[in-house]
DNA sequence: TCTGGGGTCCTAGGACCC
DNA sequence: TCTGGGGTCCTAGGACCC
């Protein structure tokens, strides 16, 4: 619902005044569905669903785009709010946080859980006018499927020692990480809950699934999660991609595009203070078959040229082996380093010096000049042609 | 019905090294 | 004449999450 309730804090007299509230859509005409309003559930409309058939489904919804911007501002206050209630905060997605309470149990008014958890729910919703659901547990899973429960809304704590009976409640399914593909997978084997999966042996579970799957599966329907609430985990990766509002066959539109998504991800590798040495272009056909290239560079690159250069070519690769209609052009990077910049000047052989010290410097100015008097006030020369 | 955009993690196979 | 065993890194694809 986090989608939802900014979009109807941005337009309090349009989105939210209507009921029926659908947030998604996109501009391309191609959108699916990011969130829906409780109302318009009811008639089956779910997240991921494309906008269509959302409206044929429930066609009196008002449709309104993803608010990206104030959607990441809002997510921000929530954070910074949560840091006041716990020591360790963890961001896991825009609209979802883990907090960590060991060791306030002996600070006044921290022994009941449930209570502490109500009054999270009552500051951050006057503090940021967000209306969030918390669900508490000894366990990361444990804490996220009662938050589930607890939607929308409100509060749910599980005792430490009633984690495995909590668990029984549930479809596989409803597990995180348990998708589609394994849950019709458990199914064909006649494993359809919780409850049914509870009887089977760890030795099957890794027979059918793996072992590191079926272990993995042993230990989360039994309420077992070890994963820690890690305040500092780091970025792995960057990307840009786009759905074209009609497919695209001439490469040297897509080159176009290609250059327009490689700013976008130079400028938040930079911004970030990042590098990257994996530059990966995704392309998905018009038949929906998605396809991508990688490249791996002896040396991080951080400027928008060296990004482009290396994604080009990765799309020619791409394009060769199959040159049907583009419905989607991405372009990210991974194997991401705070390591100094080394300038690779003067080295010799050296066949992926792909990045010069004044391609990085362009980059820079050009970040600063955006800062300084706006977006629109520079354009690199592929744009400004494009114009033309 | 016709499928977004941002991510994380896992796996299999191959290249390469000692 | 017929081919080890351990390891790391890279690539491509896919499952999954919000």
């Amino acid at each position: 619902m986090f989608y939802v309730q900014v979009a109807r804090l941005l337009d309090p007299d349009g989105a939210g005044r209507t009921e029926l509230l659908i947030v998604g859509g996109s501009a391309t005409g191609r959108g699916v569905v990011t969130s829906a309003s409780y109302p318009v559930r009811a008639f089956g409309v779910r997240s991921g669903m494309p906008t269509g058939q959302a409206l044929r489904l429930c066609p009196d919804a008002t449709v309104v785009p993803v608010p990206r911007g104030a959607c990441l501002q809002r997510s921000r206050a929530v954070g910074d709010a949560l840091h006041r209630h716990a020591p360790v905060v963890q961001a896991a997605s825009i609209d979802e946080f883990y907090l960590d309470l060991t060791g306030t149990e002996r600070l006044p008014g921290y022994a009941d859980l449930a209570a502490i958890a109500s009054h999270i729910r009552e500051s951050l919703l006057s503090e940021t006018e967000i209306s969030v659901s918390i669900g508490g547990s000894t366990q990361r899973l444990v804490a996220k499927l009662a938050a589930n429960l607890a939607k929308p809304g409100g509060v749910r704590v599980v005792v430490p020692g009633q984690e495995a009976e909590f668990m029984r409640q549930f479809d596989l399914s409803q597990i995180p990480g348990v998708g589609p593909t394994l849950a019709s997978s458990l199914s064909r084997r006649g494993l359809v809950t919780v409850e049914d999966a509870l009887g089977v042996d760890q030795v099957w579970l890794e027979r059918w699934f793996g072992p590191a799957r079926g272990a993995w599966l042993y230990r989360r329907i039994r309420g077992r999660d070890s994963s820690r609430v890690d305040p500092h985990e780091s970025r792995k990766s960057i990307s840009s991609e786009r759905t074209f509002f009609t497919d695209l066959s001439s490469d040297d539109d897509l080159a176009d595009q290609l250059f327009r998504l490689s700013l976008s991800v130079g400028r938040s590798l930079r911004k970030q203070e990042l590098r990257a040495r994996t530059i990966t272009v995704k392309v998905r056909d018009r038949d929906f078959k998605t396809r991508s290239a990688s490249r791996t560079l002896k040396h991080p690159v951080e400027s928008d040229a060296a990004l482009y250069h290396v994604g080009e070519a990765l799309l020619s690769d791409l394009r060769e082996r199959r040159r049907i209609p583009a419905r989607l052009l991405g372009i990210g990077v991974s194997n991401l380093t705070t390591d100094p910049v080394v300038s690779q000047l003067g080295l010799f052989g050296d066949d992926d010096a792909v990045e010069s010290d004044r391609d990085r410097n362009v980059a820079r100015t050009l970040d600063r000049l955006r800062a300084r008097f706006g977006e629109g006030v520079v354009m690199p020369a592929r744009m400004v042609k494009e114009r033309s």
